[in-house]
DNA sequence: CTAGAACCTGACATTGACGTCAGAGGCAAG
DNA sequence: CTTGCCTCTGACGTCAATGTCAGGTTCTAG
């Protein structure tokens, strides 16, 4: 397929697939005027893609993981393991964090709720 | 106390400080050569902004809901109200989606183990 | 063949919470 | 008074994934 199906497909502009390829984290064959075409199997690479950049993971440290994405064997560099689990472990403290900021919002919710239910008892009848 | 007390004792920068001071998210009294001066509440109250920010939410956001926070009253803009649990629910949203990338990532990580366990059978002795 | 959609490369623009530097004044200790 | 640290304002730099525009080529339907 082309790369407007592609970013149809995966949910994601034409702009961002370039770039991804620019990093190195997406292959494309050329035909001969120069247009990319892309497998099937494309589709689900972007979607990959997409959800390790949700996990905050830089291009770069895509680009370092997806050894083990590719290629999960022995053959596949150490280094590139161990930052797959230190990338999971960051992850982990980072939704730990988010968990607390929601806690937070979540007790002014409550309080703001409490000061208008006593000016506004029972609105609804 | 001055800006750099505070700075330390918030874990934040100078820096941001006078930026969040921009913004209209934190007060200072002038002393007459014009330095800031906080009281100590300032220093909850620049932990609370920090963990606003951790949640994702805007310096906009931020001023926008921050009336909730400082008079939980019905007087209290509703839409301020509103804001606060909209971005509650963005937030769990997010959260929701990166428990799902952690747990792709966990797949990814026990992947790997298991190759690397058929190729080098119990290392450790 | 032709209009129009899709594609190409290249490059500049954007966003937001800061970092950082410059130049100048303020403040406590000796 | 001086040394040295703190603070001030103002302004430019940063980073990273995309948006967007320009100018040109390619594909596709009619």
């Amino acid at each position: 397929m082309r790369i407007g199906e592609l970013a149809r497909r995966a949910g994601v502009s034409v702009r961002s697939l370039r770039y991804y390829e620019e990093q190195g984290l997406l292959e494309s064959e050329r035909s001969s005027s120069g247009q990319r075409h892309y497998p099937e199997a494309a589709v689900d690479r972007v979607i990959l893609l997409q959800r390790l950049y949700a996990g905050g993971l830089s291009s770069r440290t895509i680009g370092e993981v997806l050894p083990c994405v590719d290629r999960p064997s022995a053959d596949t560099s150490e280094s590139a393991f161990e930052m797959m689990v230190g990338e999971r472990d960051r992850l982990s403290a980072h939704i730990e964090d988010l968990l607390r900021t929601r806690d937070m919002l979540d007790e002014l919710i409550a309080t703001n709720r409490r000061h208008n239910a006593t000016l506004e008892p029972d609105p609804a009848g």
